[in-house]
DNA sequence: GTAGACTCGACAACGTGGTTGACGAAATAG
DNA sequence: CTATTTCGTCAACCACGTTGTCGAGTCTAC
């Protein structure tokens, strides 16, 4: 109360919020049989998709080098939520696709996530959670931006 | 819209918020003479205060760390932006104290946080805004989160 | 059909932001 | 006086990004 209408405060809720969804996500994918997946692992599994992309092509949706992108694969790989496949029709390219592990991660996330909204819904109303999601729709740039948290940031 | 109500959207959104306002903070810091300040410096300025800290107090405060705080002080130290002072009543301790540029770069970015809400009330009127801001503090922690945004991401 | 340009994936070196573990020096508790 | 705690630092390591380089494969133009 004490900040009201302090210009410092909005990021900061603004963060909170994000990284509160985040963490509970995390928090229940690890319940669920995920508890390796850090963040980063499920913006690129995201990015990746169902249908699979190369690692620069990985690089390019994510807004990071290619290289950057190669080693993001090398982790998911590790972990098994990932595998590389050479392409049959190009000697240069190799396929990134998800395996059934990080297909069910992503299953599971986009579940978690639509939980949590429905309690975020539940606390502040349709209309409220509603307002909030038009309201930030308005004021930030509506072209993709990227994903790169950790590298931006620091 | 066609997005509407996914809970996938949610958290980019607030991100994407976040985002764009440390952004917006440090183009307008550069243009102001402070071009080399990244986000995580900011935050760690923020964490020092006026009245200065311990390297051992800071990585308290940022959630992280005493080594971490402590090579956080050293890029500080080597852009300027802080020094380190021995204590004269405790031999172990050194206090991190902010330099006149480094107070600066706070007192600037106060005022630009306070102008970038401005245009966000502008845009979305005082209501929506003060909503907005209200509804995240309703379903945020209370207490007190971590600021190590890049080491819990990745 | 071949020469040149482009793309792909990988390698190396580096910067930044974290982590643990260890350690000497200084303060504090008993 | 001794035992414990705290402070700052060093060293090693990991995650995630960067740029530059490179061989190999593909595509385009002549």
């Amino acid at each position: 109360m004490a900040e009201q209408g302090s210009g410092f405060e909005l990021p900061l809720l603004l963060f909170a919020g994000f990284r509160t969804l985040i963490d509970a996500l995390h928090t229940e994918l690890a319940r669920q049989g995920h508890p390796d997946v850090r963040p980063a692992y499920g913006f690129a599994m995201q990015a990746i998709g169902i249908d699979g992309a190369t690692a620069s092509e990985l690089g390019r949706r994510l807004g990071v080098s290619k290289q950057a992108a190669g080693k993001t694969v090398d982790r998911l790989a590790a972990l098994g939520y990932a595998e590389r496949v050479d392409d049959d029709t190009d000697g240069r390219r190799k396929l990134v696709r998800l395996t059934p592990r990080g297909i069910d991660s992503l299953v599971r996330s986009a579940e978690i996530f639509d939980q949590l909204r429905a309690q975020w819904a539940a606390t502040l109303g349709q209309n409220r959670l509603a307002s909030m999601e038009n309201d930030l729709r308005t004021v930030v740039p509506t072209d993709g931006f990227r994903l790169d948290v950790a590298g931006w940031f620091g």
